[in-house]
DNA sequence: GAGTACATGTAAAACGTTACATGATTGC
DNA sequence: GCAATCATGTAACGTTTTACATGTACTC
């Protein structure tokens, strides 16, 4: 049963919120849920199928002309059950962390100075565009107000993406400035 | 010449800081980069072979009675240089995020509030332990004080973490209280 | 005419962890 | 006597992405 596979709890949770294809499911996680989770189309087909085998979704097949057909997925009451004991499940797993920006700050000492803050910055300035693609998800979800409670998850969710890069931005903002005061620590001394 | 491949910078970085084992940088990456990256066994020995493959490391065994022989790697001067290019490169891809905790609070409409409330209270349990964690890293860090500027990368990478949860942990306090405050919203707006 | 959106699906490849095998020594 | 530490290595397994195949319709 593979209580291991997070996909398929994904993919439960997205029919959740209305019936839809592979394809719109593709679409509402890269909307919606791209912060924290994505899935690629390799792992959707397959575990929509496996899906259905285990009763967790049913299938309806929309007849199209000159596109293929449309496999219509909708969640069952055992999928809605399956996936309510998950999400009161504890996390025990806590997967593997990897931060390519730190791991190469980390080892700065052996490249100059100035490059270490042209990374820094860059990476700022990554946040900052990802920031503001929040601060839009956030303005279209408030346009969205579909049922309350759904939005209270959904803007709490957004809320710990946002507030991390914030931190993050901030954090940046130090660096440089620690990066550009070690260029030149004699001066202070001297005073 | 596999650029793509992180490991293999992070084994570079290991052994510019001094010869290890395999073995011995498992444990470097476990004490001082855990926060940010992790390697197993499986992935550094073979990548290890490679590197001396490829004269980016050298290796000396080291005859032992009882254990088996120590594999003692080096970084070669080419090492280094791959190494420096690969740190002043800019970074391009921004791998997969999964946070299974954030997955499973933007469904959790589904379930009873008060269960939402526990999880969140379990990752801010988490979280303290980490910064807890974290702490100790940077009290250990500014004993070893080596090298000036090594410290200063150290402290840098501890610190982007560091904000990292301690934003979390504000987030899950500010969580717990919307969620607390949703439980009964009608008597607010009643007086 | 090129590119994008719609729509499904699979095979190959890459990536990464876990478990196993081996085996002495030291501390509880 | 059991667990942990030291030390290396591989095979199996699972996960995940990428690339490919297929084909219409619409927009620039």
């Amino acid at each position: 049963m593979s209580r291991e596979n997070k996909s398929f709890y994904a993919l439960l949770g997205v029919l959740l919120l209305g019936p839809a294809t592979g394809y719109e499911i593709k679409q509402t996680i890269e909307k919606w849920l791209s912060h924290f989770w994505c899935e690629s189309y390799g792992q959707i087909y397959p575990n929509l199928k496996r899906l259905v085998e285990e009763n967790l979704a049913t299938v309806k097949t929309e007849v199209q002309v000159g596109k293929p057909n449309k496999n219509i997925y909708s969640i069952t009451d055992r999928g809605r059950q399956v996936l309510t004991e998950w999400l009161m499940k504890p996390i025990v797993s806590h997967p593997p962390v990897k931060n390519e920006f730190l791991l190469k700050l980390f080892f700065s000492q052996s490249i100059p100075l100035e490059e270490s803050i042209e990374q820094v910055k860059q990476h700022k300035q990554k946040m900052l565009e990802i920031s503001m693609f929040f601060e839009h998800l956030k303005i279209d979800a408030a346009a969205q107000c579909q049922e309350e409670t759904e939005t209270l998850y959904r803007s709490l969710t957004l809320d710990y993406s946002y507030r991390a890069v914030k931190g993050i931005i901030e954090w940046c903002d130090d660096c440089i400035h620690r990066l550009e005061k070690s260029k030149s620590p004699v001066k202070e001394e001297v005073r």
